[in-house]
DNA sequence: GTGAAAGCGCTAACAA
DNA sequence: TTGTTAGCGCTTTCAC
């Protein structure tokens, strides 16, 4: 199956011009006569002549098309994050190729590679879980191609970045618990290695210092798999919950990690929030829906996924190499459920 | 910004080759002398030389990049079918280009202009939900664009499809409520020119008079815009509730509308499954969380991106020019949650 | 105002 | 085995 299209030559050869008149003619040149070019634009109207992209690209030495590179594309945050960058490419005139690293670090350096060969003229990316060596990045970098981090991000990589305030995100969760009359909250997070995970617990601690309360090494769990294993969830909350001194609530530093730990207590009978009190990162639709409503902290995905594009079209489009690299910081929202009602129920009663 | 890279001339230059000397002995030539070949390969190594892809597709007339265009990224059906399409193509070694039409006929037109010029070697298209003129498609199908389409296509189109049984799923949803024994369900689909909602609604018409129900056809709504006007599944809550012979049930036809319904019952404070049972097609993850937990019809979403993915890049790769259109047919399934629990317990008690 | 020619990076037919 | 040449579709000097 082959896709045949007219090319200039074709219009030329028709008319009897030479293909750079008709080039001409097509781009409004105004060195050129107005009966030619209405005679070119005509006929190239006739025929359905589109430009050939391609040879476009080869010419201009850029595609118009940039990569995002994600850890899932059938996930809440992440389909907002691109349908975010959809938009803003759109606007702009780029396409988007989208590739998922689904966990692996290999995967993450094969797209990386089949990405970048030049055939986009820019990168988005959140870091694959358990990425720790970032050399595929900055070997690109270094060879030139603009690349924007989000949410993700690793300290080490150098690049525009785009994150909300992960340790205040932290805080607000927490601090909304404590608030509730929760006194032993336990965090679970993902990776201890990754970046986002540290900040995020880094509020924590600061919400239950603020609040005087000790930390209790034995309350904070890490899902080194994010909870995509269901086993180290469970795990981690047979830990909780069979120990002594078992919490009062649970804060959870990814989507994931808030979804299994609710269905975990679901399934271990867990009562919340009259057992136990939760909230947690989610980006997922309709948890207001959820038995009981979630507590969660939000992040402005769509929004996100529109500065970043912005930001990597901007330095994509732009002349002079850059030397100092942008860090935007997004707000992240508290939006109250049920699910963290903790132990107001218990004093009021 | 710019992105300069090592061509083969750069190259042949420095080890006094020709071009094609180079050309030949990098893609592994058999005609080429191994101390040739070794001295090109490990100084490409060394300087990490990657071959230009736009160069290579115009030469070879194909970009090895296929398109996708959906209603909305941010969808858990859609973002699952684009992972899974996303699996398929990343195997193949083609890039996926993702774009949204968000609604609307006017951009699902310019999207397709700017994708299909020839940037792409075939294309992935669910319907916008308002498109009745598929002349855009069908431009690009004659001029030779391999198109599969998917979930929402059209009667007139031709062109490879891949479909789930749309009226099965109609008819499990609605044989599975009345068999716990809701008597009057209504059906609430989104727009009745969509070509999958008339099939869902001839599965519950089916399932209805195999047991000897009476059509009501004051029980079936349309919700045109699809749920994305939250006001229009109000007012046909509305029309259907505050009437004479209220539902004892509700089908829905699409997952924003059997998630809108769940809300505005909510809000009506109309008791899901105690005054009104509620089952409808969603391919939401963790609906099983929610109060109640849903009754959804579920499409094989990945399984579909995939299936859809193979048959275009079969398409894509094939030499003759295509004549016969397959109609890939995928299972629904049904998965039972306490919405649909209905008139048992009225009846139980 | 228009045409001829070169070149973007690569491959392939033909010569040597 | 290697080099020369032409060409994929387009733009852009440089002549005329």
């Amino acid at each position: 199956m082959r896709f045949e299209a007219a090319t200039i030559k074709d219009i030329a050869r028709s008319l009897g011009f030479s293909p750079s008149t008709v080039s001409r003619a097509l781009r409004n040149c105004n060195d050129i006569s107005e009966t030619t070019k209405q005679l070119v634009l005509d006929y190239a109207n006739k025929i359905n002549y589109t430009p050939n992209p391609i040879a476009l690209s080869l010419k201009a030495r850029r595609s118009r098309s940039i990569g995002v590179i994600v850890h899932e594309i059938a996930d809440s945050f992440f389909s907002q994050i691109i349908n975010g960058i959809e938009c803003i490419a759109r606007e702009s005139g780029y396409n988007v190729i989208v590739a998922q690293s689904l966990g692996s670090y290999e995967n993450e350096m094969s797209i990386t590679r089949m990405l970048a060969s030049r055939s986009i003229d820019g990168c988005l990316v959140s870091l694959a879980p358990g990425t720790t060596d970032i050399s595929h990045f900055t070997n690109l970098q270094e060879r030139g191609l603009p690349i924007v981090f989000f949410d993700r991000t690793a300290e080490a990589l150098s690049g525009h970045k785009v994150l909300i305030d992960n340790k205040l995100g932290g805080f607000k969760g927490t601090h909304h618990l404590l608030k509730n009359h929760c006194r032993r909250i336990a965090f679970i997070g993902d990776s201890p290695h990754q970046y986002i995970t540290g900040l995020r617990l880094e509020g924590y601690k600061k919400a239950l210092s603020e609040h005087h309360f000790e930390i209790d090494e034995s309350l904070i769990k890490y899902c080194p798999y994010g909870g995509s294993d269901p086993y180290e969830v469970e795990t981690v909350m047979h830990q909780l919950f069979y120990a002594d001194n078992k919490p009062d609530a649970i804060f959870t530093s990814t989507d994931k990690l808030t979804i299994a730990s609710m269905r975990c207590c679901r399934d271990m009978k867990i009562n919340i929030p009259g057992t136990v009190a939760l909230a947690g990162f989610s980006n997922m639709d309709n948890t207001d829906l959820f038995c009981p409503s979630l507590t969660v902290i939000r992040q402005p995905a769509i929004q996100m996924g529109k500065v970043a594009a912005r930001l990597l079209i901007k330095t994509v489009e732009s002349k002079k190499p850059l030397i100092e690299f942008e860090r935007q910081m997004l707000p992240v929202e508290l939006r109250i459920g049920d699910s963290s009602k903790g132990r107001v129920h218990a004093i009021t009663a």
